[in-house]
RNA sequence: CGGGGAGUGGCUCAGCCUGGUAGAGCACCUGGUUCGGGACCAGGGGGUCGGAGGUUCAAAUCCUCUCUCCCCGACCA
């Protein structure tokens, strides 16, 4: 048994300045974790505690469908050239010299090291399916860390990998861990959603995050209440309503209509009579390229359609690049390649590739949401000047269509048409189909049946530990303090006497923290010499769901139980609190 | 990296504009009283005012540079 006079938990009776969302202020306060540098935190005692309880149902969890390992944290550069994100990953990488001056780096994720020993180790088809788990530190040097523990620079992350022989196989280790996570996440007691995803950075085919819903959270989440339909906004998508089309104005050719001084969609559309859904908006964007071999940077322009009331969605816009950064066009650029300055641009009269593999030619992408479309308004080219009747297909050729644009809350959700929210969330989890890109990259193969070489196919899935906490944390507080779900609180009770200098009161308190301890709670005695109201602050501060307070009832044999999620107050008597407890145990 | 804010005992902050003695509350130590929602009395310890340079007889305060932290934007577990 833990009696509180003997440990180090040092509460705060006010927030730190420097903390701002609700689970950074608590958690400090509650004396569970504490600042080192912007986005280094050290774990004490309650901390630590509380996250060896999550890592030990994320493990049991993951033990039932894989194996675990521990890899190391510092890498050598080569297998990063290998996969090609020495280069892509950019200043997230963390990257350090040894004194040799070899290049080294400390991992972000682990993708390289599990591949290459995959690549090096499995020969036959007969080894395959194979799941590899580790929960160990993750570093990033992150732009901006953020919001206390949410977004760090060094993080535990339980990371898993799979490799299989074929996509069917990959379907089935994805659907583990997707089952996997939902236990993991249960059993932590999160109310979570799991939604559609965007792959991001990682490459790969289909992608769920599992998230929690938090206004501190940085995930937009866009969902439809009726139907079970929610994905990332960076992914999601939504039914318009259909648009009507002007009527041709004159022979129905582009007209040019003299717009003097009017750049901004709205100014247009009011000027002309007409709505924003009528026009077109054209975003000018250079994409740049090193090329691999040469170490030359390549330029190229990359111009982006979307109806004049939508906004262009990075994400959706960098994976139709197929990943490559893209930067705001520069004024000369603008002017060279259309001739006029921005505020009048359109689609007409450039000559765009017709396919992104046609590297001479600046590239037109149009959003879905023109396809079909008649009788637009567009920049003309020129200053001062818009044109009429402009028809995608017709009067220009795109490079091709995609879903570019953010979907916006009331639209109609894709599946049920029902109106979508957007909400904010924290994702705690993500799980990816990789497919071949570390595999075929780093070259990893096996034998099949007929003794062909194949490239076994990959999953990669992400757990942050400390994100589970916090968004516990964030999903369960109040003004004074928080409490979390007792499989995961650093003690599931509190055992707090009102006076330790009554002889009985102490006796008592410790008799009862025995007996729970001896039934398998974990118990907290707060045996400090304080006054009572000091240790009722810190037992509502601190995380620990249920108190039980040992006070003048005592004479009576009786005991007082807080649940402090409700603050529901019950008495029951001292030889029952066994029994109390275990009640509440089989309800969970 | 762009934009905004902040660095003064352990914590939260005042003092800075208008240069001259470093302050409050909480926390801490000693003694006493007190004991069901952050007690009271008495005494006490603790601060290179983020750092460097400059102006001045004199700098927490004015000037220059710099470091760190927080918040808003582009990234992710």
């Amino acid at each position: 048994m833990h009696r509180w006079s003997e440990l180090f938990i040092p509460t705060l009776r006010e927030a730190p300045a420097d903390a701002e969302v609700a689970s950074h202020k608590l958690l400090v306060r509650a004396g569970y974790i504490r600042q080192l540098a912007a986005g280094i935190y050290s774990y004490l005692f309650l901390g630590q505690r509380s996250f060896n309880k999550v890592v030990a149902i994320v493990r049991q969890e993951m033990d039932k469908i894989g194996q675990e390992f521990l890899l190391p944290a510092l890498h050598p550069r080569d297998i990063w050239e290998a996969s090609g994100r020495w280069a892509v990953m950019g200043d997230n990488l963390f990257r350090l010299k040894d004194r040799k001056g070899a290049d080294l780096c400390l991992g972000m994720t682990e993708e390289e090291v599990m591949t290459e020993i995959a690549r090096k180790e499995l020969r036959s088809y007969k080894q395959l399916p194979q799941i590899w788990y580790q929960i160990a530190p993750k570093f990033r040097d992150e732009p901006r860390p953020r919001s206390g523990l949410l977004r760090v620079r060094e993080f535990l992350m339980k990371d898993s990998y799979s490799f299989d022989l074929d996509a069917a196989g990959l379907d089935v280790s994805y659907k583990k861990h997707y089952d996997a996570y939902c236990r993991i996440f249960d059993r932590c007691g999160l109310k979570y959603v799991v939604i559609e995803a965007y792959s991001g950075a990682m490459g790969g085919s289909e992608s769920h995050e599992f998230a929690v819903y938090s206004a501190a959270g940085e995930d937009q989440v866009v969902s439809c209440e009726h139907c079970h339909y929610a994905a990332n906004l960076e992914k999601a998508t939504s039914k318009l309503e259909p648009v009507e089309d002007l009527p041709p104005a004159g022979d129905g050719k582009p007209l040019r209509v003299h717009t003097p001084g009017l750049k901004t969609i709205e100014e247009v559309a009011r000027y002309l009579g007409v709505s924003p859904r009528n026009k077109i908006k054209t975003l000018a964007y250079v994409s740049e390229e090193k090329d691999a071999k040469s170490g030359r940077a390549t330029s190229r322009p990359i111009v982006v359609l979307l109806r004049g009331d939508h906004q262009l969605n990075e994400a959706k816009f960098a994976s139709a690049l197929g990943g490559a950064p893209a930067r705001p066009m520069q004024e000369e650029e603008i002017q060279q390649l259309f001739r006029s300055p921005a505020g009048f641009l359109g689609p007409v009269g450039v000559v765009w590739a017709s396919s992104l593999q046609d590297g001479d030619r600046p590239v037109l992408l149009v959003d879905h949401a023109l396809e079909g479309r008649r009788n637009l308004i567009s920049g003309a080219n020129q200053p001062d000047y818009h044109l009429k009747n402009i028809t995608p297909g017709r009067d220009f050729q795109a490079t091709g269509y995609a879903d570019l644009r953010s979907v916006t809350a009331g639209e109609a959700c894709p599946k049920c048409g029902c109106a979508l929210a957007i909400n904010q969330a924290v994702e705690v989890g993500h799980i990816f189909k990789l497919g071949y890109k570390y595999s075929e990259s780093m070259g990893a193969r096996v034998l099949d049946r007929n003794g062909r070489e194949v490239v076994p196919i990959m999953g990669s899935y992400g757990i942050g530990i400390e994100r589970i906490l916090t968004a516990a944390v964030e999903q369960s507080h109040d003004e004074h303090g928080f409490w979390l779900p007792p499989q995961i609180a650093p003690f599931a009770i509190l055992v707090t006497p009102t006076n330790t200098s009554e002889e009985r009161l102490l006796h008592t308190a410790r008799e009862v923290s025995e007996r729970l301890e001896a039934a398998g709670f974990d118990v907290l005695l707060d045996d400090r010499d304080e006054r009572p109201g000091v240790k009722f602050k810190d037992a509502d501060l601190v995380g620990i769901p249920f108190r039980v307070t040992v006070g003048k009832k005592v004479t009576e044999g009786m005991l007082e139980v807080v649940h402090r999620s409700t603050r529901e107050n019950k008495d029951v008597t001292i030889a029952a609190i066994g029994e109390y407890f275990e009640a509440l145990r089989l309800a969970h």
